[in-house]
DNA sequence: ATGAAAATGTCAGCTACTTTACAATGGGGA
DNA sequence: TCCCCATTGTAAAGTAGCTGACATTTTCAT
């Protein structure tokens, strides 16, 4: 890999906004660069050592296996979120790892020592990384809350309200949805089995909500949602 | 509030010890006490400045209100733990506030902006905060997973196992835990009904697992929970 | 001590889900 | 082009846990 575009890859992320050109390098030189299509495993975790990634391109899901074996969506990481050991602290028994969402995911990472030794060296890039640590943390709270305390229905309108939010196309008040999830895969996020997923999209198509297929999510009237 | 007392009371907690004495002393300048006693309740999200503040002693929930009114439990916080805006963010519509769960709560608080300088002074601080974030974070995501995913019973299981390895005495394989809370607090906590969580509770207590009362809960023996 | 309020105990519906089971569809690789 | 398998659709039966409605017990202030 160049170096010129390891140092475009992250320059461009607003996380090292505060940093030097030379400061970005640093991290560059340990940087490496993953590719994965539609269904690949990416393990990240058991990995040789603590990396923290940056999801350049594409979408992919955080995935955890319980005592039965059943998969558990942890989160849902988009083009520019990091992730792996966010929290600065390796954890060897967590056992996820992450599934490719999209066609064309590239993921590129560097070492957590690393990114430490510069945490300290700038000041600036440690409160930023706080932040963004803080942003994520609540973000979850807000997604869990939901969770527990609301029916699948309005689980599913969150849901769909916030994905629109982060990655729709705003036409007025209809939006489109790029789809890359499965209604088993939505069905997991909210927490629910995937046939009342299914039941509750299909409810919401009836209703003329919105228009649901494999490529895309139609929103028809954000407010009404 | 002498200078030095206020002093004592930061530097006793694990997240200040990279700090010099002059520098907690920078912080203290601006620090303030608020005592509370049970039920009572102390407004922080809407307070004029943002703060962060330490819980030094008692134990206090964090809720919020929805739209309907119901009281939903965000955090439960222990004595060394920080609340407040930690994300380094004011959040001005969250509608949260805590609640004494314990008589002689007290808690001890600085300003954001304060903090953040003496970060920027200090990485060292910077990255021990973050990892303190961070760990919250884990704790969050952990407990929020267990409860989309198991029933009532094995969230009251797991819930009562973090919480004696937490607080608990323990004395062989007996745990007594000093028990602040309600069985409604302990419902909304592990997001069920107060109805299930008293019958659950007495079905252990049934099966001689655990033996609750309002001061203490009893663990029998804490490795069949 | 004593009444009121808070906390706990119990039970009978009821409902929103899950599970199981299978059918229909459609997209992509040989 | 056609077949296969992942995805989606649908329905019946079963159930965990909620709601409401009380009874009982404990706590605490006066």
């Amino acid at each position: 890999m160049y170096e010129e575009l390891k140092y475009w890859y992250l320059r461009d992320h607003k996380l090292f906004w505060t940093l030097s050109m030379s400061q970005i390098k640093q991290l560059c030189i340990i940087t490496g660069f993953k590719k994965a299509k539609k269904g690949d495993i990416i393990y990240f975790s058991s990995s040789d050592v603590p990396r923290i990634f940056l999801l350049k391109k594409g979408n992919i899901k955080i995935v955890s296996i319980d005592e039965n074996g059943n998969e558990m969506i942890k989160d849902i990481i988009q083009k520019g979120d990091l992730f792996g050991e966010l929290t600065l602290e390796s954890d060897k028994n967590s056992n996820e790892y992450a599934k490719a969402l999209t066609d064309e995911v590239s993921i590129c990472s560097f070492l957590l020592s690393d990114f430490e030794d510069l945490m300290l060296k700038n000041p600036n890039l440690a409160l930023t990384y706080t932040k963004f640590v803080g942003l994520k943390m609540k973000r979850i709270k807000n997604n869990y809350s939901n969770l527990i305390s609301k029916d699948a229905k309005t689980r599913l309108h969150t849901f769909l309200r916030e994905w629109a939010e982060r990655e729709g196309h705003f036409n007025g008040n209809k939006v489109t949805i790029e789809n890359y999830l499965t209604q088993a895969d939505i069905a997991q996020i909210i927490g629910t089995s995937r046939q009342t997923a299914t039941q509750l999209l299909n409810e919401m198509e009836d209703k003329q909500l919105i228009y649901y297929n494999r490529k895309e999510i139609l929103i028809d009237d954000f407010s009404k949602l």
